[in-house]
DNA sequence: CTATTTTTGATACCAAAGTATGAGCTATTT
DNA sequence: AAATAGCTCATACTTTGGTATCAAAAATAG
């Protein structure tokens, strides 16, 4: 779950796409250089050639490049996810208190969250009070806009 | 602020877009065509030569792929964000009430508040109390979630 | 100009949230 | 075995939040 685990795996998948794109590539090319000179043989002018060359290939280069992009997004916010279980640690937050500010954050009471969870009220209290030290809050609308803001919740 | 007047400007970004892609790819063909009869004049290959547009055009479909995909998303966050006004007022939520909600979004206390809006507890209370009529809810914590849900607020 | 909505405020009461303190229990670590 | 950390619960108390009801300016629409 660390950094460096994330990194290494964005980065396989990073050579495979390239690889995929190089090989689609060259198949491209390769099918170009088959039509050419097996059916058509010379038929078509240079332009018009050309032309279908740029075509394919600007063709080509719209899907890998909303791919990238896709891709690049997509790599942000597993990083942003990823940051959420340093945090917690980090802050000193432990199991139970960060299960009672999910609950916080979803909007339930101390009652609805001592029902979810099994524990009595007063418990409840104390898990979120402790959690609103570590948060350095006062109340719960507080911890909500904090733990957004550390990305320890969504 | 309605929904077709974001739509007829978002169509005029499109073709403006599409208008400077189409320049950009012509002037890169009248350049290939330029550098093919005034300098080398047949000194390359065929084969060197298609390379070179598959390869620029390419990269400039890479660039058009981006660029539209990032244009999507930001259409996407316009139609998202545009979606408040119209919610706020399907909900009939008054404008001093929306000013309590996202003070309480922010974490703020009923009398924060009400030193922020130059109003008295009672008068915050009131607006808040209405709010969460209106957004079906019991507590300020709900009202947070479900605002969020309605994109209301971010 | 009048009708209506919005905004403002008060009072009273109850429910929920938050703090402080103390204490027992259970793993885990040293 | 003893220390540590986490989870549990209780009691007492204070603060904040929320509802209900009423009412009066102020702004806005018709």
């Amino acid at each position: 779950m660390t950094g460096k685990t994330i990194n290494s795996f964005v980065k396989k998948r990073n050579i495979l796409l390239i690889l995929t794109y190089g090989v689609g590539m060259a198949g491209l090319i390769f099918l170009l250089k088959f039509i050419e000179y097996k059916y058509f043989i010379r038929d078509f002018t240079t332009e018009m050639y050309i032309g279908i060359v740029a075509i394919l290939f600007t063709a080509v280069g719209v899907w890998v490049g909303s791919k990238l992009v896709k891709r690049k997004s997509a790599e942000k916010r597993a990083i942003d996810f990823e940051a959420d279980a340093e945090q917690i640690k980090q802050l000193g937050i432990s199991r139970r208190e960060f299960e009672v500010l999910e609950l916080i954050a979803k909007g339930l009471s101390n009652k609805e969250i001592g029902e979810k969870l099994f524990i009595s009220i007063p418990t409840v209290k104390t898990h979120s009070s402790n959690l609103f030290v570590k948060l350095d809050v006062q109340r719960r609308t507080q911890a909500i806009q904090r733990a957004r803001e550390l990305k320890i919740i969504s």
